[in-house]
DNA sequence: GCGTTTTCCGAAAGCGGTTTCGGAATTTGT
DNA sequence: ACAAATTCCGAAACCGCTTTCGGAAAACGC
């Protein structure tokens, strides 16, 4: 439309040149001399010029943009998260000349004619995902289309991709083991739909945890909720009834911790002195809650850039087998993880008596 | 580079068309007959024919996609926010075929660089930014460029252009008078820095809404901090030091209002009974904090679907000057809003007796 | 001092669309 | 049945940049 810039072309006819010898000059061509390129730098810097966009993509057939697919859906609570995120990747992409785009989707069906539309139109030159199902199809998608991607979290998979990961069943493993070094001995779980990779993970990591600390698994203690503070709190509630309720909970996301605090604060109980609480993703409002939430936390800011540093080796053509990476997650204790009140009776959990105690 | 896609070419080719026809009847153009348009049509669907982004914007000159700047400094707590705006702005564009780019910058410069860059390499076709400042270097470069623009905000500008923005002004008023409603008379105002236009605009609220009340506007009750619960918590601390602290205390967000929260309780009293707080954005986390945080809402989820829609009235032809709305907050009363404790005794009020007490 | 390399640049063909222009084929007018 | 008006499509230029190819000019060799 209006776009007063200098081309390529008006450089060539500043400088008396051809537009072919001006882009080989500026893309470092060997059989450019050095004076006729410093030249046309020069010009370039003194009519301001752009390169226009889409004509290098058209011609290179490379989009120097990635995108990133938001999780289908997201609750606003969880979203700290994602921001912190998309602030690493585009800071680094960045850095190399790329632009960031994202796109939201409205069903798993369109998600994967999202993959193939920002793909197959040219519009981006790699995608990265979230939250990978145990069996995701946008993987063998991707694959299929030659698209370079990388995915935040693991999946399983018949060829091998580029995945960025921390690593749930450690982290809720070692959670375990905090707890029962505190003399907890039924540990309860709120997990999210086990589709999810993470999901799995994290649930098979207490259970593991259970195992090692040489407890029996008990079903009951497991419960499956929303990700979000009301399925937390749903969940919660469900096992504050039990006859043998836990005397500790551990959330599969911080989210979900939310939701598990109001509820143990809405049966009369204190999060932390009553009934421990441990959370995953250390997001940063822990502290603010009632009390400060313990959590698992990983490090995020970290994760968005080493996502696009992983989607530029892919660009240099690295083997996505050897393009991964596995961190940790870290106890950052805060006030709901406590000692067992009474490490060794279990006898003395009945929640209504507490209740009616408090009113 | 891969791409196994089908090109107008391979339609024309197919059908034994010129590329030229295969456009025209692809756009509509009235001189194809319905016949040969039928067959076209056909034909993409059976190749399974894409567009080429780039081709496409290489000679119509317009690129279909918005690009969101980030605000340079955002807290992890305010970043909710941004992220349910993105996903309205996101999903609006996407139903006229649009998409949605957002750009980290790491300096005022940096952003001014950037967007010269997005608009003059054309990578976009319109930018939307938030938190103008009172007097935004932003809005005239974008005018200049011819970007079509829509800003989260207002600001002050000799052109007009097209903002979406919520009445802080409004807002901060009507929570001066609801605290008065309830006896306070000491009311402070935690704020942020004054270049930006929402922390003068809310600033101005507050002691409009003061003077309305018929009190006395004192300086001492306003302090100015960063955008962050910390700088929240600091500012509570001086207030607190005061020989006559408030007994009410507004935040200009919620993120600040956390830090007041904390500040508050370290100094030995009970946000809401001791002091009313009210924060401003009206987070859904806010029904977490200890306690739960009473706040201003603003309709967020209409915010980024009003927004992308501004930007196609834009497109679409439309005056800046008559692309723009208004909108309300509205107090969502939590815990944090009580009564005054001594309406008439403002002498009750030494902190350090408090924090002794409670020691 | 004349052939042979090197060095350096111009010319041109795309990339995949859009849009203008002109003309063949068909329809209309009388 | 012949000129005029429509209808419909092909041809070609262009958007800005990349890249291959070939050749002129310069440097080299002996």
């Amino acid at each position: 439309m209006s776009k007063g810039q200098a081309s390529q072309k008006a450089i060539a006819e500043h400088l008396g040149l051809a537009v072919g010898t001006v882009s080989r000059a500026m893309n470092g061509y060997p059989d450019i001399a050095k004076s006729t390129r410093d030249r046309v730098m020069a010009a370039a810097r003194e009519l301001g010029y752009r390169p226009n966009n889409a004509a290098r993509r058209l011609s290179t057939g490379v989009s120097e943009v990635a995108a990133y697919i938001m999780p289908e859906q997201t609750s606003s609570l969880s979203e700290p998260f994602i921001a912190e995120l998309l602030k690493g990747l585009g800071e680094t992409l960045r850095k190399r000349g790329w632009d960031l785009m994202v796109t939201h989707t409205t069903s798993a069906q369109d998600e994967l004619e999202q993959i193939d539309r920002l793909w197959n139109t040219g519009a981006v030159g790699a995608i990265v995902i979230s939250r990978p199902l145990k069996k995701d199809p946008r993987i063998p998608l991707m694959q299929k289309l030659g698209c370079p991607f990388v995915v935040h979290g693991r999946s399983a998979s018949e060829a091998p991709f580029a995945w960025y990961d921390v690593d749930g069943q450690d982290a809720f493993m070692s959670s375990v083991n905090h707890l029962v070094g505190l003399g907890h001995r039924r540990i309860a779980f709120v997990g999210s739909p086990l589709q999810y990779e993470f999901a799995q993970s994290r649930l098979d990591g207490y259970k593991q945890g259970l195992k090692i600390n040489g407890l029996s698994y008990d079903p009951e203690l497991v419960q499956i909720a929303d990700i979000s503070d009301a399925g937390g709190e749903r969940a919660t509630h469900q096992l504050l009834t039990l006859e043998a309720p836990p005397t500790a909970i551990l959330a599969v996301t911080d989210t979900v911790a939310l939701g598990v605090l109001t509820a143990i604060r809405a049966a009369g109980l204190r999060p932390g002195p009553d009934i421990s609480v441990i959370g995953y993703d250390g997001l940063q409002f822990g502290v603010h809650t009632n009390p400060p939430l313990t959590s698992m936390e990983q490090p995020r800011a970290h994760a968005g850039r080493r996502i696009a540093e992983m989607v530029f080796n892919l660009i240099d053509g690295a083997d996505p087998k050897d393009v991964t990476e596995l961190q940790r997650a870290h106890l950052v204790s805060r006030a709901t993880d406590a000692p067992a009140k009474h490490p060794n009776k279990p006898e003395i959990n009945s929640v209504r008596e507490k209740q009616n105690d408090t009113d």
